[in-house]
RNA sequence: GGUCUUGUAGCUCAGCUGGAUAGAGCAACAGCCUUCUAAGCUGUGGGUCAUGGGUUCGAAUCCCAUCGAGAUCACCA
């Protein structure tokens, strides 16, 4: 039971006894006291002010007196208005903390065989460009909701959906069979994703000469979007691949082939990684059965044109297309296939969609789709809906050029933290190996927390003019923290001291120790939290909020050269605990932290 | 136009399941390294919580309206 809870429990004890009022204990209103006032947790009194039939002051006296008589738990409090100041006695937080240090993975509910599983899909990439900033942004959030409800006990499966058919990809295909030479990643040197993204850019800018020259010729801008030659020869590529056509397929392969790996690279410097792999390519001829039975069981319509359309006005939506006039299908056909799919494939109890809020009404859709074509499921389907990355100037456009580059935005970041501990003179005794190790941790974790520690339902904004900071709330701040006490724990080793056998419950401790005690206790509510939000800016924001504190109490108190060997000990209990929690918050957030920096 | 999201310090963000004087970081300025890592710590200045109403003992937080920003309503994904 948690602090809070008995807390609550002795409170709705005392107004019974004192007041005769029955108070579910659930409702009773704890806070923990404020910095400035005396006491670790707050009761508010003002609801029970009325049956007391005194001053809000007086009834705070009249709870906070009884409380303190008769638990030993409650050891003094105070009342300024209608808020009971409540002081926990040492001994509780002193055991508390004995608990935490014995715990090396505190806060975490592991998961069992039996557990429910949760499968959540993120990353989600088109084969045609490379990953950008919006992109890391989605891994990140994908990675850390994973691991964090793994933290809360789901068997947890990660799943991406590679979106590898479709007309984009005939586009990169189509120009590098016309302008490519032949190149390939190994003769040009170039990352397989970039140089398929380099063919797109430049299909795209063909097109555009040949819209111009159709327009030129008189043609209105739409019949020249339609009637280029390029699009023409893209769209009748994208049928001969449907059809199976050998040449088609074999390029369509070579090209994938050179975006995963470029891909896997890319995973793996960011630190992401899949249970599941699923292709469109794989799932959307399901999609089209699916919307067939739809069909058969005048759940969706077919149009004079033949095309196929679901019909939700009656929902307050529009009608939604699900299969063209010629009988190729749409991001929806595929998107009922994949889930259908999954659906055979697992267990799932619970399915997630870490996919943009530009998204919003596809989801709304695909739920009401699905439940259309019977699936019970289809009303559970969670769309983690999160907001754009934007740049001061607004969206990211790849036209103008402004796209950041995942790649190149994460060499930056290793780039400058290298940069920086040598200008700090850090590492000054490390290998280059090391050094690039610390500075790969250091810049990724700068990027991921900057990125992580935002509200993810909120659009944020990202200057490449500025680079990410390395001082105040980032993540290297809190990565120095976990460095530094590992640096005196190492010390302790070094001077044989012991301290991992049980304290004294009886020492004196000061405000600032019970206040670290304290936020190290909160850590198993944040996870729950950010478990049932889905947000990992809440284990980031808490992260920042402990080692905050830490950070104080290592200015203002010495570990090593406290005499009192006791409390020594306790003290390097309460750093190694705050590390470890560091660390195992970090980890939710999929950051990792270094033993020296 | 319909639907949804959003508006907090110069900038980037917390706080939003109603509680005490609205918090951090950056930027600016002023201090602290013979003392466990100064990527740190301390201090100063900086706010009409978009605006107006309402509910309440109490509203940045909940409700309504207005204004501003964004997303979406594609035979794109």
């Amino acid at each position: 039971m948690s602090l809070e809870s008995k807390i609550q429990f002795i409170v709705s004890q005392s107004v019974l006894s004192l007041y005769k009022i029955e108070t579910e204990a659930s409702h009773i209103q704890i806070q923990k006291t404020k910095k400035e006032f005396e006491g670790d947790l707050t009761v508010v009194v003002f609801p029970f002010v009325k049956a007391a039939r005194k001053s809000p002051e007086a009834t705070g006296q009249e709870i906070g007196a009884l409380i303190c008589q008769q638990n030993p738990l409650v050891t003094s409090f105070n009342v300024i208005k209608g808020f009971l100041n409540l002081t926990i006695s040492k001994t509780y937080w002193l055991d508390t903390l004995t608990e935490i240090f014995e715990n090396h993975s505190y806060g975490i509910k592991l998961p069992t065989a039996d557990s429910d599983i949760m499968m959540i899909e993120y990353s989600s990439p088109n084969t045609n460009k490379p990953l950008h900033l919006g992109h890391i942004r989605n891994n990140l959030l994908g990675f850390s909701i994973s691991e964090i409800q793994k933290a809360n006990g789901w068997q947890v499966v990660k799943t991406n959906i590679v979106n590898d058919r479709g007309i984009h990809i005939c586009k990169s295909m189509l120009a590098w069979q016309k302008f490519g030479n032949a190149e390939t990643p190994q003769s040009t040197g170039m990352k397989g994703d970039h140089l398929v993204g380099k063919y797109y850019v430049v299909f795209d800018q063909a097109y555009k000469v040949q819209i111009a020259e159709l327009i030129e010729k008189g043609a209105t801008e739409d019949e020249a979007k339609k009637n280029a030659p390029l699009i023409v020869e893209a769209q009748q590529m994208l049928l001969a691949w449907e059809r199976n056509d050998p040449q088609v397929r074999q390029l369509w392969e070579t090209m994938n082939g050179w975006v995963y790996a470029g891909f896997d690279q890319t995973y793996i410097r960011m630190g992401v990684n899949f249970d599941k792999i699923y292709y469109e390519s794989e799932t959307y001829l399901i999609g089209k059965e699916e919307v067939e039975r739809g069909v058969r069981e005048n759940e969706f319509y077919v149009r004079p044109d033949k095309s196929v359309w679901a019909d939700l006005t009656s929902k307050g939506l529009d009608e939604k297309l699900l299969l063209r006039a010629d009988g190729t299908s749409v991001y929806m056909t595929q998107d009922i296939g994949t889930a259908k799919l999954r659906y055979d494939d697992y267990d799932i109890k619970k399915m997630v969609y870490v996919v943009g809020n530009e998204q919003n009404y596809h989801f709304q859709v695909l739920s009401l789709l699905l439940d259309k074509l019977g699936y019970s499921w289809g009303n559970d389907l969670v769309h983690f809906s999160y907001g754009m990355v934007e740049l001061p100037e607004g969206k990211m456009k790849s036209r103008e050029g402004t796209v950041v580059d995942a790649d190149d935005l994460m060499a930056e970041m290793i780039d400058t933290a290298r940069d920086t501990a040598i200008e700090l003179g850090k590492l000054e005794q490390c290998t280059s190996q090391e050094i690039a190790e610390v500075a790969r941790i250091v810049g990724l974790g700068a990027l991921k927390y900057f990125i992580l520690k935002v509200d993810p339902r909120k659009n944020m904004t990202f200057n490449p003019r500025e680079s990410i900071d390395f001082n105040g709330n980032t993540g290297p701040f809190i990565q120095y923290t976990h460095a530094r006490i590992k640096s005196v724990l190492r010390k302790a080793v070094e001077q044989h001291i012991d301290f991992g056998t049980k304290i004294d419950n009886t020492l004196l401790i000061s405000e600032k120790e019970t206040n670290l005690i304290q936020l190290l206790t909160d850590f198993p509510s944040v996870i729950k939290q950010a478990g049932d939000e889905f947000s990992p800016a809440l284990v980031a924001n808490y992260c920042y909020e402990l080692v905050k504190e830490f950070n104080q109490f290592y200015h203002d108190f010495s570990i090593l050269k406290e005499e009192n060997e006791a409390l020594k000990k306790f003290r390097l209990q309460l750093a190694a605990s705050v590390a470890n929690v560091v660390k195992i918050a970090m980890g939710l957030l999929g950051i990792e932290v270094p033993e020296r920096m």
